[in-house]
RNA sequence: CGGGGCGUAGCGCAGUUUGGUAGCGCACUUGCUUUGGGAGCAAGGGGCCGCAAGUUCAAAUCUUGUCGCCCCGACCA
């Protein structure tokens, strides 16, 4: 009777159906709706919460280094879009365009931005005129929109969330070094904050971003094997600033060209925290961005002093700085557990008439595992759990990346390992063997050239002539 | 964009083959009893059957078109 009911509600197992698996979290935790338009989803208030958490930390981030948040508009004039060749060439075949202003046509159509370069650049020419007003260190938080033909809540939409960050400095050397910083301030808040442990690399030339001179990347592996390209940085040397017209006068008086940088994460990285920490029972999300860190469920809450109990432990919570919600509606409190680990909740309190007499309460972190704790110091107990379960997650990631890195020195090495996940070569860099190699496995692609490039090998894996560059490669979503 | 599956109550589905008063489970509402892993009983509310056109005395059911969702490929954050 209770196994017939709980049917109902059964997510997919991973191992039966990854993709089914991650549908059903993403429906049944109240993540996202669909709306009536393909691949434009509506964010529920426990998804934009998590988006809101991962905002916060990132932007703290962007403003200790320097950067300010600005905004550009939603439409970019087709003339504008059209300035920088390889951009251009890159992004049509994917944006949407506004043709008519009411009901009369537009005289130039105009693009809704599927990333803002173009924008930024036009706004960068009018305000830079001289090396005082550099760098320019801009960051915006929007929307894009990109006509992806298949599509997928938080892993592809046609819109997106997403933070980019432009930024205009004087010499080359100074926008690389921007591009690799911002790297690792993503770097640090898929580690330290998503508890995604990340390869960090630089992108081949096909896969760069369009009008970049080189596109570095952090790659998160899932734990279907399947590699999740969770956010990018790139230097674009002067080759904007020439298309766009944007100079500055150095301290000799000289016109010169602006060096520039872009960068951006998005909600995708929320479909990555599914993905990598997520089980059977449900979304599993990181305590630093959960929006509910720990939940107090009161057991036999009709009882005398049970829920005033549980209101005064979720308040002392409260007080210490711990995200916390009290459940005190009339589900039992097995419904409660069921609920509160679909929805990835971190730590669950149970505290019911046994407990208060004793003066203790029940700790159950999402990630395992059940423990008796005194109410005496129970803030103090709750932090420590929720560090354990950051820390538990991270470690469990890391073991995953770990057991799913093969080094392969043949194309057949090659097709198995990546099966199982990210497989590491040398590459003599020639575009025929990313081809090759994309057409034999049917989708591997290049992930990056790991800055860990201790070499493993001295062929290249695909054609067998010598080569010196180490090579992450991986099926990808 | 190719191949496959699917749109019926908030969710999951039956009914479509063979046209004839729209159903089931969960959820929801009210009341009582319950509460340490998805509680029980009783009484209720809720649907232009995705949308549009056609065939017919009659369409959830047949025809055509269209929109959307899911999966697998090709393309992309």
């Amino acid at each position: 009777m209770a196994g017939e009911k709980k049917l109902v509600e059964q997510i997919t197992p991973r191992d039966v159906d990854f993709a089914a698996w991650y549908t059903d979290v993403v429906k049944k935790a109240e993540l996202v709706d669909y709306s009536s338009m393909k691949g434009f989803v509506v964010l529920r208030p426990y998804a934009y919460a998590i988006w809101e958490n991962i905002q916060g930390i990132a932007d703290r981030l962007f403003k200790e280094t320097g950067h300010e948040n600005v905004y550009m508009p939603l439409l970019i004039p087709e003339s504008l879009l059209q300035k920088e060749k390889d951009h251009v060439k890159g992004f049509a075949p994917e944006v949407a365009w506004v043709t008519h202003g009411g009901s009369e046509p537009l005289t130039e159509r105009l693009c809704v931005r599927p990333t803002s370069e173009t924008l930024f650049c036009e706004h960068y020419a009018h305000i830079i005129n001289s090396w005082r007003d550099l760098p320019k260190l801009y960051n915006q938080w929007c929307s894009v929109v990109r006509w992806e033909k298949t599509t997928r809540p938080f892993l592809r939409g046609r819109e997106f969330l997403w933070q980019e960050g432009h930024t205009a400095h004087a010499t080359a050397e100074e926008a690389q070094e921007e591009t690799l910083r911002m790297l690792d301030v993503y770097a640090r808040i898929a580690e330290e904050f998503l508890a995604m442990p990340v390869i960090k690399g630089r992108k081949t030339e096909s896969e760069k971003f369009a009008g970049a001179l080189a596109t570095y990347t952090f790659e998160c592996m899932m734990q279907d094997g399947k590699a999740l390209q969770s956010g990018t940085t790139h230097y674009f040397g002067d080759g904007f600033a020439k298309a766009f017209g944007i100079t500055y006068t150095d301290k000799e008086n000289t016109l010169r060209h602006v060096f520039q940088t872009s960068w951006g994460i998005s909600t995708r990285i929320i479909g990555g925290v599914i993905m990598t920490h997520g089980d059977d029972s449900g979304l599993v999300l990181p305590p630093a961005i959960a929006p509910v860190q720990a939940v107090v469920i009161p057991v036999a809450q009709h009882k005398p002093g049970v829920l005033e109990k549980a209101a005064e432990v979720a308040d002392v919570l409260k007080e210490a700085g711990v995200r916390v919600r009290l459940d005190s509606s009339d589900q039992s409190p097995g419904w409660k557990y069921a609920e509160y680990e679909m929805k990835g909740v971190p730590l669950r309190l149970e505290l019911g008439p046994r407990d208060i007499e004793a003066g203790q309460c029940v700790l159950a972190p999402r990630t395992g595992g059940k423990e008796t704790v005194p109410l005496e110091g129970i803030a103090a107990a709750v932090k420590a759990a929720l560090d354990t379960v950051q820390k538990t997650l991270y470690d469990r990631a890391a073991q995953n990346l770990q057991n799913r890195i093969t080094v392969a020195h043949t194309l057949e090495e090659m097709a198995a390992g990546t099966k199982k996940g990210f497989v590491k070569t040398m590459w003599c860099g020639a575009e025929e063997c990313e081809d090759t190699v994309r057409e034999v496995t049917g989708g591997v692609k290049t992930r990056c050239l790991p800055f860990d490039q201790t070499p493993v090998g001295d062929v290249c894996a695909v054609c067998g002539k010598p080569a010196g560059k180490v090579l992450y490669w991986g099926y990808q979503y």
